[in-house]
DNA sequence: AAAATTCACAACCGCCGGCCC
DNA sequence: TGGGCCGGCGGTTGTGAATTT
């Protein structure tokens, strides 16, 4: 049996708040704090339910709450992220202090949507509508797996240490070109750019449970990179959440971008066949700075990556 | 000036996962 | 273990203000 009678379908108000109704909540959050919400109604003399008082709360009577236009920052901050997040605003919402996630699915729907759209620029992609609806169009007739030449796939991840607020910036490209009959070659470009208090991705250690196609176990194969992030992280990608623990490293630099290229060679018939390991290119120390990493951890979606990882070879 | 339309934003609804009993 | 509550989330609707016809 469950704990608490649910809220008895008694009369409740609804609709907008008045001025007293949110005095008397306020006033019992500021006594009491926030506790169980189910309660607060009762608690506090009003006649909602626990639902309406938790959502009058955060989205309007936190004191917290930054109040008026979005700057030209939060805008750009907000695309970028809906690039990477979609529509998970709770996720956008926990990038832009004072914000609330309705606040930003408004701003989104109402403006920035239809600003993308004048620019150009489809707001689902985030591509050129153009070239969005060309590769509808060809993509539209088949839908079975086809290795095709020249097929690409991008997808950016951001992933936000909550401590810090620093980011962490993913990105993935890959690429097929033809070599034989029924043979292709298979590049996977990965980019990493970590801001203050860096922060690296070891896919040897996080991709350790791959299912995906071989291409993880591609990445266990040629990867040395290190994971280390000096404390949790929110998980910003996918429903499918596994951790992975750092090793330990010292970083010498606040900002930093690395990237890996695997080389792989396809043939569609024996699955996955693995060439060449990894290729470390370039990182841009700018001051330094020293940190112990050690013994931290993060959450990566495993399903986020390996379903996007699938899209390539349903791309033609 | 009034009606119609558009816009911005507040609030609700339904679903889901986690937790408690 | 299963039922039920709770909180969080994203989609949708409602409402008042602003703008257009």
């Amino acid at each position: 049996m469950g704990r608490h009678p649910h809220c008895t379908k008694q009369k409740l108000r609804k609709g907008l708040w008045s001025p007293e109704e949110d005095e008397k909540l306020y006033n019992h959050i500021a006594r009491f704090g926030i506790g169980c919400w189910s309660s607060v109604p009762r608690q506090a003399g009003l006649e909602r339910c626990g639902k309406s008082c938790r959502l009058r709360w955060i989205n309007y009577l936190r004191p917290d709450l930054k109040r008026g236009n979005f700057t030209q920052q939060e805008e750009d901050l907000i695309t970028s992220l809906h690039e990477v997040l979609g529509n998970r605003w709770s996720q956008i919402a926990a990038q832009l202090p004072g914000r609330t996630d309705n606040e930003i699915k408004n701003f989104w729907n109402s403006s920035l949507k239809k600003m993308l759209k004048q620019r150009g620029i489809d707001p689902i992609t985030h591509k050129p509508l153009r070239e969005t609806g060309a590769q509808e169009e060809r993509q539209k007739p088949s839908m079975k797996p086809i290795f095709g030449p020249f097929a690409s796939f991008e997808c950016q991840a951001v992933i936000d240490r909550v401590e810090t607020g620093a980011n962490f910036y993913r990105q993935f490209r890959q690429t097929c070109r033809p070599l034989e009959q029924n043979e292709f070659m298979m590049n996977f470009d990965c980019s990493f750019t970590s801001g203050p208090n860096s922060v690296y991705c070891d896919y040897g250690e996080a991709l350790d449970n791959s299912d995906s196609c071989g291409i993880q176990e591609s990445l266990n194969n040629g990867s040395n990179w290190n994971c280390n992030i000096p404390a949790q992280t929110s998980t910003v990608l996918g429903n499918e959440v596994f951790n992975w623990y750092s090793s330990g490293i010292k970083l010498e630099s606040p900002i930093r971008t690395e990237f890996k290229t695997y080389e792989r060679r396809l043939n569609p018939c024996q699955g996955l066949q693995h060439v060449d390991s990894s290729e470390e290119f370039s990182s841009y120390p700018t001051t330094s700075r020293s940190q112990d990493l050690s013994d931290a951890w993060f959450d990566v979606s495993q399903g986020e990556l390996a379903c996007e990882l699938n899209g390539n070879f349903l791309s033609s």
